[in-house]
DNA sequence: TGTTAATAAATTTTT
DNA sequence: TTTATTAACA
């Protein structure tokens, strides 16, 4: 057997070209379950076995840690060689492994800490406030948004136009400030390690030809989902060899309220016009329906590329559709079917609810819990998010790097150790009228009198408690001393206070993050700030025990995965589509691309549902069917009618008037269409689309309507 | 300084 | 309706 033959046989005309394609720029069109995974890894494989390639000459980057992950091993089962120079990782954590080698070059120090979103939204409302501005009238989160999306297209605060009005100008004096403070304190977010890795490039021209010189393969996975710096930041790498394997889908494009630029695969074989376009259509996960009823739902999208699936294995089954009375019914029928397929031989962890948004979760699990069905809702807190990890990993951020304002305005008073607001607030304006970190702050008003002495005795303890573990904990291995610091620190005082299961709960969490320390390699590098990066970058999954359990996630978070049974719940106008979609075609896009990614998760069995009323924020609404159902083919589903007798509407059982579409008169409007009911208490209202007037919404106990045929 | 009452907000989230 | 955040209070 040749060499190749074990890499290539295994996989398909298109799969083979896309494999051994030449070495120039590269797009792989990766419809839904069409083996892209299997693809990158088999280039990166026949790169090495068959082209020669080195392994320190392959970049490979993802957008999650769990794709990066299962790329190498799955790269490692498939080649006996040491793999050793290869980079592969995420975006974010190839950005900070190239900040960390070069921080000089950078401009950063050797122990800067990764600030996460709420890091990065406390220090922005601090900001705000010092800046004289209401956080009522000028949300940080706001900001917050403004900044990471300045940063995701390359933007700096100068290239910010404050003249355009005076929110911006705010945000002007808001990004300066953020910007000087990050600095100060050594601080760096998500997007700021994306731009400063690219920047980083741009202004060390030899630090550039090396890496340019060195991956001559570059290969990306989900492209569909790069920003404006990422994509700008691969080409400056493949500037000199061009070697760029993109691999991506226009069709799953559904991050682009995050910065993700759609247009970056649209016009890749623009940017690159010798670019080589393979397309994998044949699909490995879905049955012929489920895959006919995607193909025509995504065929409405005006802009795309164009791709349509096929599988050799079938039609299989219909999908069915289900028309529930309310939301409470949706979800007794969601369980219904899930103890039907069960009693058929379907375990409950091949089975998935999705949903538009997390709110709808509950519903689903209150029925589950009652049928004493285990469950497992993705989204949640990552570990290393937990309050408890969070105030450890601050006490220890804070030996790192003592500048870390966002770690010392976290853990000053964590234990109460009578560091109260006035005091810290003392800290802060000090900081800020002398464009000092709190740190530096506070060593300045241990020495002054400007606060009381009980004030200064307990900010000076604070500060040598850090000290004191600073020194001690350098003569500790790494998972020592993080045992060390949460000891000392007393944390465990603060939730001792608290109810007895929740504290115990942190004490394990708290055990469990010493464990993790003990994880790191410490070969690379300061352990201590390999691990703080790790505790950044990385979710720390808690692979919880594997119970079979069904799965309830959103559509977001569905993305990648597969499950033999899905359900799609609340396919409801102004829920999936969101009501914020509607008045814009781009968004209305993404959302029907969010539908597409949904149903293409379905291998054997998909159900949609949507409830005729919805109880939402306290309100009884009556939204229309989706329409993304009108645009699925009708002979690709089958309805479902419960013809039992199902629970009562509400309690306030409200009767409609009139049917959805029934056409009315109105004395003044004239003619119209009934297009939704809305009821407040008592009050019952109805949307009508007037042939004169438009739309309008009518309270029916005034409005006289007229029923016409 | 911790608890309580009022008030506002409520898509989606790979890092 | 639920949830989080903030202001007022004992």
């Amino acid at each position: 057997m040749a060499p190749d033959a074990s890499i290539l046989s295994t996989l398909n005309p298109p799969q083979i070209e896309a494999v051994t394609a030449a070495d120039g720029p590269v797009l792989i069109l990766a419809g839904a379950g069409s083996g892209k995974t299997r693809v990158l890894v088999h280039r990166i494989a026949w790169l090495i076995q068959q082209r020669q390639v080195a392994p320190h000459q392959i970049l490979a980057v993802t957008f999650t840690n769990k794709a990066a992950r299962e790329m190498k091993t799955r790269i490692e089962a498939l080649l006996p060689f040491n793999l050793q120079g290869m980079w592969v990782g995420t975006f974010h954590g190839l950005a900070n492994r190239l900040l960390r080698t070069h921080h000089q070059q950078a401009g950063l120090p050797a122990a800067f800490q990764i600030l996460d979103s709420a890091d990065q939204l406390q220090l922005l409302k601090r900001l705000v406030v010092d800046l004289g501005l209401d956080p009522k009238e000028w949300a940080p989160k706001q900001f917050q948004w403004m900044l990471n999306e300045a940063k995701e297209q390359g933007h700096r605060a100068r290239h910010v136009d404050p003249e355009v009005d005076y929110l911006q100008r705010q945000f002007v004096r808001v990004y300066v400030a953020y910007e000087a403070a990050c600095e100060r304190a050594g601080m760096v977010d998500f997007a700021e390690l994306l731009l400063k890795a690219h920047e980083l490039l741009l202004e060390n021209p030899e630090l550039l030809a090396h890496y340019q010189a060195r991956f001559q393969h570059i290969l990306v996975d989900e492209f569909q989902d790069t920003n404006k710096i990422q994509y700008a930041w691969l080409r400056l790498l493949a500037a000199k060899h061009q070697g760029l394997f993109a691999v991506g889908d226009d069709d799953q494009s559904i991050y682009g309220w995050r910065g993700a630029e759609v247009e970056n695969i649209r016009s890749f074989d623009r940017t690159y016009t010798e670019a080589m376009v393979v397309r994998l259509e044949q699909n490995y996960r879905s049955s012929g329906h489920i895959l006919g009823l995607a193909n025509h739902l995504i065929e409405h999208n005006q802009d795309r590329l164009g791709k349509a699936l096929w599988t050799d294995t079938g039609d299989g089954e219909l999908v069915t559709l289900y028309a529930a009375y309310n939301e409470v019914d949706e979800a007794r029928y969601v369980l219904e079917q899930i103890q039907l397929h069960y009693a058929r031989g379907v375990c409950y962890q091949d089975m998935a609810i999705l949903y538009r948004s997390n709110a709808q979760s509950r519903l689903f699990e209150e029925q589950l819990l009652q049928a004493n069905i285990h469950y497992r809702v993705y989204g949640g807190l990552r570990f290393f998010d937990r309050k408890e990890v969070k105030d450890a990993l601050a006490y220890l951020r804070l030996l790192s790097n003592p500048n870390d304002d966002a770690a010392f305005e976290r853990v000053v008073n964590r234990p109460t150790r009578g560091i109260g607001a006035k005091c810290l607030n003392a800290v802060k304006s000090l900081a800020n009228e002398t464009q000092k970190t709190l740190w530096a702050a506070a060593k300045v008003l241990i020495g002054g009198t400007v606060l009381a002495a009980r004030s200064r005795q307990a900010l000076s303890k604070f500060l040598h408690l850090i000290e004191t573990l600073q020194q001690e904990g350098q003569a500790l291995p790494l998972p020592a001393c993080v045992e060390y610091v949460i000891t000392q620190s007393e944390l465990q005082r603060a939730y001792d206070k608290e109810p007895p299961d929740t504290a115990a709960s942190r004490r394990e969490n708290l055990a469990e993050l010493v464990n993790a320390a003990a994880q790191v390699d410490a070969d690379e590098g300061d352990a201590m700030n390999v691990f703080l990066s790790f505790t950044a970058l990385e979710a720390g999954d808690e692979d919880d025990a594997p119970k079979d359990s069904v799965q309830l996630m959103s559509l977001h978070s569905a993305k990648g995965l597969e499950f033999p049974l899905v359900f799609i719940t609340g396919m409801e106008e102004g829920l999936f589509p969101n009501n914020r979609a509607f008045d814009d075609l781009a968004k209305l896009e993404e959302e029907r691309r969010l539908c597409y990614v949904g149903v293409t998760r379905a291998m054997a069995t998909l159900y949609l549902t949507y409830a005729h009323a919805r109880r939402l924020y306290g309100e009884v609404k009556y939204p229309q069917p989706s329409r993304f159902i009108e645009e699925m083919p009708s002979q690709h589903l089958q309805q479902m009618t419960d013809e039992q007798i199902r629970p009562a509407v509400y309690e306030d059982d409200i009767m409609l008037p009139f049917e959805l579409g029934q056409r009315v008169a109105h004395a003044t409007f004239g003619e119209g269409v009934v297009l939704a009911f809305d009821a407040h208490g008592q009050q019952m209202k109805a949307h009508i689309n007037f042939s004169s007037v438009g739309l309008k919404w009518l309270n029916l106990e005034y409005a006289k309507l007229v029923a016409l045929s």
